[in-house]
DNA sequence: GTCTATATCCGGATAGAC
DNA sequence: GTCTATCCGGATATAGAC
């Protein structure tokens, strides 16, 4: 029954809230075919019938939680430019994607399974919204090329290869953990990584002093 | 009805491998627990009782593609050792999982999902046979910065981020190839990846000449 | 070896009492 | 807003004729 004397919107934020984590969770474990609104339900604490009255259907629901993954991609890199320390910004971007992977893993992971499956409920967001980020950051890095601020690779791949290295600690730290023999991600690691990825990129980047190894 | 005129044994041979074809087609599109037994059959050619004569249950038609997926990657870095060039062994790593994500992205696609998803089925393989390859291929690696052949970093995180750089292109197509405007990868896209990927990553490992560029 | 038919169960979704 | 009961389609798996 409704408790009419504690905020009335209040409920409805906290179930919502409740079922969104649950889901999440469910979505990661099973894929979105294998999960099953009952579990979903259970997880939240919440009958079956309750989640259809929240979220219409299942369909609904994903796309609920789709939509709070890509709002929290947004603030990545708003604010580089052509005047920009490429140095300090592509450190920024690593760390603050390593961060989110370690944060926010399971929207990381439900992520990678729609675009793994072919994105059949976000292709169009890719092929626009997406295309579009791409296209504006490969154009920024390019003027870094044409100023002489970091040597001349090819911008798009740049971003994929961050993209791609950072996420892998989400996405996989199933493997990652259990090759390196830990049971989870400490804050140290993170440091440790963030450090590995942004030497190792800034200096293909011809960011950093030079090496100190004998070239053939 | 079963044609005895011609080799008994390549009827099953042959039956065998449309069902694992069919089977990676769909778990790739609809993730493990939403692949229908009946999709599988229809995709065959067979009818659906006839899979679970080859393969006794869905788990165990799961199992075998997992199987054929690892095999085919114990070939990669079979021949790397301390005495190796680091700039060919890791140019040769680069381009051959580049070359692999290239001819077999659906094989790449399961095994993502299935660590994704927390490895239900491959984490012992993965705690066993997979660490031991890192942990050998990393000690390599640790004696050639012992013998001042590349720049010190850290071993297994270079494995990681050659894994998922390569990987990316594989697993995440329908992302890069909406993102580049592409409807597929040409021979042309693969060589340039790997390109420049060796490129990045070997400079990254102080494996290239300085760079041109105005350092701070 | 291959097919049809079927047993058994579980999924999403909704109706309707409270 | 929340719960129970239920509809109905579709899933795995198997039995048994051919």
């Amino acid at each position: 029954m409704t408790n009419r004397k504690y905020k009335p919107g209040k409920i409805r934020e906290r179930n919502s809230e409740n079922i969104l984590a649950a889901a999440e969770q469910e979505f990661v474990l099973h894929g979105f075919k294998g999960t099953s609104m009952q579990a979903v339900a259970d997880r939240a604490g919440v009958a079956k019938a309750n989640i259809h009255y929240y979220f219409k259907n299942k369909d609904n629901l994903y796309l609920a939680l789709l939509e709070n993954i890509i709002a929290n991609w947004n603030e990545v890199l708003a604010d580089m430019s052509e005047e920009s320390d490429p140095a300090d910004v592509l450190s920024r971007f690593i760390r603050t994607k390593i961060r989110l992977s370690y944060t926010h893993p399971n929207a990381s992971k439900i992520f990678a399974m729609e675009i793994i499956q072919g994105a059949p409920y976000l292709k169009s967001h890719i092929s626009q919204a997406m295309r579009q980020w791409v296209k504006d950051k490969s154009t920024i890095i390019q003027s870094w090329i044409d100023q002489g601020k970091i040597r001349a690779i090819d911008p798009t791949h740049l971003i994929f290869l961050i993209w791609s290295a950072t996420q892998h600690y989400a996405d996989f730290d199933t493997q990652v953990l259990e090759v390196t023999n830990k049971r989870q991600y400490e804050e140290d690691d993170i440091e440790h990584i963030g450090d590995f990825l942004e030497d190792i990129i800034l200096a293909g980047c011809g960011l950093k002093p030079p090496p100190k190894v004998n070239l053939p």
